[in-house]
DNA sequence: CCCCAGGCGGTTG
DNA sequence: CAACCGCCTGGG
């Protein structure tokens, strides 16, 4: 990167234990993209970065704090060591397991995901990611980076201060009301994302709280407790897992027996599933 | 014109 | 309980 100046360039970890291409394209998030030489930009928590692959390593530049980014890059967690504890449990559960070497799951904006979640229901992801981002330039606050612009994800209370009606440039259908719902209650202090995360919460707790919200399910529940809250025992079952487990696992199998993180074995099975089985 | 896409909620048998 | 079905919208 010849632009990023030297002092807002961190190292993050080596390329093995987080391959950002996984990682930002395993289907967690939706605002990170790639140029034509692969560096990824993205806007996580009001500001931006540029990561890339550099020599086996991977560098962050940004005016950010470091701390947050670790946090969002959950680097103190082994992934390697909870990895590999998955090549027991059969045949495809260990081919997943190698082919998804390198994803973490990232610690997403809490109100962030759920706003993405609800957005992704029933869409593909050019879409929600096109929703998302005119979401960001409608609502959300504009910052420079390269003498580019880029847009915060809008807070809830921003949101919250909306009608469904304000949200129809975004073109997102009938998910326009469950935004906004969602918004209100997170503003209000109705629900407590940041109280649901603490890891006195169970995952069963705050799926069961989320799910009090008109419009977020389980599956849409799951992610975000998975993604955002932290809880790695979070296990999202959409159409492609469904399929997964049912071509793949005996038909009593309960993804419990995967243990506290069967959330990121649901990753490993999710992302070779979307990737057809194909080599890279 | 039809069908479907990484869901949800309400109704029906 | 499971099996439907409508829902906004865009793309094949």
């Amino acid at each position: 990167m010849q632009y990023c100046d030297e002092k807002n360039k961190i190292l993050l970890a080596g390329a093995d234990v987080l391959d950002i291409v996984k990682t930002f394209e395993c289907g967690q998030c939706f605002r990170w993209n790639a140029d034509s030489s692969g560096v990824y930009t993205g806007v996580v928590n009001g500001s931006t970065a540029r990561v890339w692959t550099e020599n086996g390593s991977v560098f962050l530049c940004s005016d950010g704090d470091e701390a947050m980014w670790r946090d969002y890059f959950d680097l103190d967690t082994d992934y390697e060591s909870i990895r590999r504890g998955f090549f027991g449990y059969g045949e495809y559960m260990r081919t997943c397991a190698e082919y998804g070497a390198g994803i973490r799951i990232l610690r997403q904006n809490k109100w962030e995901a759920l706003c993405s979640f609800i957005i992704s229901q029933c869409n593909n992801i050019p879409r929600i990611k096109k929703i998302v981002e005119t979401l960001c330039r409608e609502f959300g606050e504009g910052i420079y980076l390269d003498g580019q612009s880029y847009y915060t994800f809008p807070s809830a209370e921003r949101i919250a201060a909306l009608e469904a009606e304000d949200l129809a440039p975004l073109r997102c259908g009938y998910r326009a009301p469950y935004i906004i719902t969602a918004a209100r209650a997170v503003a209000e202090g109705e629900i407590d994302l940041d109280a649901l995360s603490e890891p006195a919460t169970s995952c069963a707790e705050a799926v069961k709280t989320l799910r009090s919200l008109h419009g977020i399910g389980e599956k849409v529940a799951n992610c975000v407790v998975l993604f955002s809250l932290r809880k790695l025992d979070a296990f999202p079952v959409d159409v492609w897992m469904k399929r997964a487990l049912r071509e793949n696992f005996p038909p009593d199998f309960d993804p419990k027996v995967l243990g506290s993180h069967a959330g990121i074995a649901q990753q490993y099975i999710f992302y070779y599933a979307r990737s057809g089985g194909k080599q890279n």
